[in-house]
DNA sequence: CTTTACGCCTGACGGC
DNA sequence: TGCCGTCAGGCGTAAA
């Protein structure tokens, strides 16, 4: 489900939600596995309280005073919280927080896809799902052109399943690299090391465009993704090429193709995204 | 090493 | 109304 900006929009959202460093009282595990097993010391947050929450990629973190608990949301996961006096159990619930002030934080994952994690304070790092992920695409000192040029070479998968690979660049998922392609003027089939290095300015220009002003907008509901005040994101009236074939491009008089590229739906225009770029 | 095919799950939707 | 096939924004693994 969610990508880069609707991560961090639940990030804010549990920022602005949670208030101030409030206390974990009781940790309930209604399911011991999502994609791989759960921790088996998530009992040991009890008594810590919730002191911020950070972003890595498409990974959310929670840091308690001794913890980091790690957080993918996969397609389907979401959080939310639950009022002190009338907190309502839903299918999907897996694990459940009762905090300070009796309110409820609760994951919830229809398709098990998402992953819950506990590492030591700050030791995220140490998981080897993490350890391989590449720079922020918002990172300006990581993430330049010429860092993607230099990735791009001999690799000669399509561009769009490229910048799609959380070791290359982490957050772009399937929406995004869509609208990201589309705004650089680039074909998503472009073997990558076809890309030149005006190409690789440009990607990285059109990624960070597009997910910060996803970002600003709240993130794209298409299917299900929803806040954790259970409100919709905002973006996905922008989308220029997702989900959007059959239809107008909005920059020319063409419509705008749907093609399956490595096994995932592919949204361009033929027409402002050639194969042979400058 | 890279690339491809497939599996993991549930739910929503369209065609019949 | 129901059944059945397909598809969905994620990732990991095996095999070539």
């Amino acid at each position: 489900m969610p990508e880069l900006p609707e991560v961090e929009s639940v990030k804010r959202e549990l920022e602005r939600i949670l208030g101030r460093a409030p206390v974990i009282e009781k940790v309930l595990l209604k399911r011991k596995d999502l994609r791989r097993p759960m921790p088996t010391n998530l009992e040991g947050l009890v008594g810590s309280k919730l002191r911020k929450f950070r972003r890595r990629g498409k990974f959310l973190l929670f840091d308690t005073d001794r913890h980091t608990l790690i957080n993918h949301l996969g397609m389907t996961g979401w959080w939310r919280l639950s009022p002190s006096n009338n907190h309502e159990n839903l299918k999907h619930d897996h694990v459940e927080m009762v905090l300070s002030g009796g309110k409820h934080l609760i994951f919830n994952d229809a398709r098990r896809f998402g992953l819950i994690d506990l590492v030591s304070l700050g030791d995220e790092k140490s998981k080897t799902y993490m350890e391989s992920l590449g720079p922020e695409p918002l990172d300006l000192n990581a993430f330049t052109g010429d860092y993607l040029f230099h990735k791009t070479r001999e690799r000669k998968v399509p561009i769009k399943t490229f910048i799609m690979d959380q070791k290359i660049v982490v957050g772009v998922g399937n929406i995004y690299a869509s609208e990201a392609l589309f705004r650089a003027g680039i074909h998503p089939l472009l073997p990558a090391h076809r890309l030149k290095n005006s190409g690789a300015e440009q990607i990285v220009r059109a990624v960070r465009e597009v997910l910060t002003m996803a970002i600003e907008h709240g993130g794209s509901t298409i299917r299900d993704f929803k806040h954790s005040g259970g409100e919709a994101g905002g973006f996905q009236e922008r989308l220029h090429v997702y989900d959007r074939q059959g239809k107008a491009c909005v920059q020319c008089d063409g419509v705008i193709f749907h093609q399956v590229v490595g096994g995932r739906s592919t949204y361009f225009c033929k027409h402002c995204q050639r194969k042979t770029h400058r």
